[in-house]
DNA sequence: GAGTGGTCTAGACCACTCA
DNA sequence: GAGTGGTCTAGACCACTCG
């Protein structure tokens, strides 16, 4: 943790310090975060109070609270009127796309991720389709099945339909090209908002022949449906994993209250 | 969604209108879901803008935005700099508690919660139990087996440790309570923070054994560490599902990410 | 360029914890 | 009762979207 202010942006409009250009609660946020790792806080890991981190960073009570609220959803720290915050846990290492995109997930772990498309259709929807993606009845989708890999092992089986709009930019893409989000991020599809629902499923058929394992054999799958910023459906997929292969992670606190249980649906 | 402002609590200290005496943004908030969910913002799903928001309901914009901030961590609304917010998704029914306790997961899903004790021993705790828990090296541990029904139906294995000071009071209940985490609340066992790991592994024959499943047939785990709000482990749990009985669903987005994937760690 | 959400400030009061 | 986080206000300026 620093003792002085935080410096504003360079002379440059480039990059910064720590953080880029961000907003003065991400860089106090960031700070903290490091502070927290590094175990600045001592063995009680008791944190100042808010008002002492605004005068120390030399930022109003509400930019602290920001950057700590920040710190509290990542499960961090700890809040509780009356006493002062204390440090959770270490960092963990997590961020939107890396849940969203298998190839920026297997390169922060330093494997090398690959693709092979097993096929790429147009057709009807059906009728999950359209209410997943929120389409009109007699629309059409691309429908994408690649089994994607590991350093060259098959771990996952991936299923994704797009609606048109994307679909088309995905099906002029090369069939070696590894990562289809980060092609259709530079086509200036945007990716924000993402639901996901996780469970076990048997190995159908084509799983069984992509994955190389039996049919009936166990999958961790998971479904996701993301929508860009408009609350659009840009993507509906559904993610078959070897076990073994990976595991899910999430934070939740009364506060902030992001997973949640169900009894399985019909598929 | 009412025209008219929000009224104070009511004369007397009990329940009032729609939230019993929360914070005013949660009141909005609570009132803005149910807008929501009625589809009162239309086809398109616009919000009203912030400001007129805040006129609406005679708060202050920065109360506004407290209110929408918690819809926004649920996945309700859309943010973006320039627009208005859009609707994303009707409000799913989540609560950290539900999460927390199957057997108010059961109740909320209707069903009838049911728990056979299997098991309950004092041991020294392992190194893994240690290293969760952070308790010193030669430091006990109350173990809990227990089969998990719904409305008769053997559906979880669920295996918890718990620090001696948690342990006692466990210790001490009734074998026929369904619930610990609500006995412990009344205990003053606060549960506020818990990180959750999901994945699948292959039935033991304990497993097997209490489930009616065979050795070796997949099981959906949740592995999950609870702390109160000091930030000491008050609960370490590993529950196995029997597959099709259950689904863990999370919203994030680049805005608030919860979740994240992760190689599969060896235990 | 008008409208909108994102950020930041300064100050106020309250509810709660703990010595 | 002092200290602390939770809530709320009023106002300001900025960055971005879109007609």
């Amino acid at each position: 943790m620093t003792d002085v202010a935080l410096e504003p942006d360079q002379s440059a409009p480039g990059p910064a310090g720590t953080e880029r250009g961000a907003a003065l609660y991400r860089k106090v946020a960031a700070d903290l975060r490091e502070a927290i790792t590094t175990g600045a806080f001592g063995e009680a890991g008791r944190l100042p109070a808010e008002g002492a981190l605004a005068e120390q960073y030399g930022v109003s009570r509400g930019t602290v609270r920001q950057a700590l609220a920040v710190l509290r959803s990542d499960g961090l720290v700890t809040s509780r009127r009356g006493t002062r915050r204390v440090v959770l846990g270490n960092a963990r290492v997590q961020s939107f796309s890396e849940l969203l995109s298998f190839t920026h997930w297997a390169r922060s772990m330093g494997e090398e991720p690959g693709g092979i498309l097993d096929s790429l259709v147009r057709r009807p929807a059906d009728a999950a389709e359209r209410e997943q993606l929120r389409l009109e009845p007699g629309a059409e989708v691309y429908a994408i099945v690649r089994l994607r890999t590991l350093s060259g092992a098959p771990v996952m089986v991936e299923r994704t339909v797009y609606p048109p709009r994307v679909g088309e930019l995905v099906a002029e893409l090369p069939a070696d090209v590894v990562s289809h989000t980060e092609q259709l991020r530079e086509h200036g599809i945007l990716f924000t908002d993402a639901d996901h629902t996780i469970d076990v499923v048997a190995a159908n058929a084509e799983d069984a022949r992509l994955l190389g394992c039996r049919r009936g054999s166990p999958l961790l799958r998971e479904r996701r449906r993301t929508t860009d910023p408009t609350g659009t459906p840009v993507e509906w997929s559904q993610d078959r994993y070897l076990p073994g292969t990976v595991a899910f992670s999430v934070h939740n606190s009364l506060a902030t209250s992001a997973l949640s249980r169900h009894a399985r649906d019909s598929d």
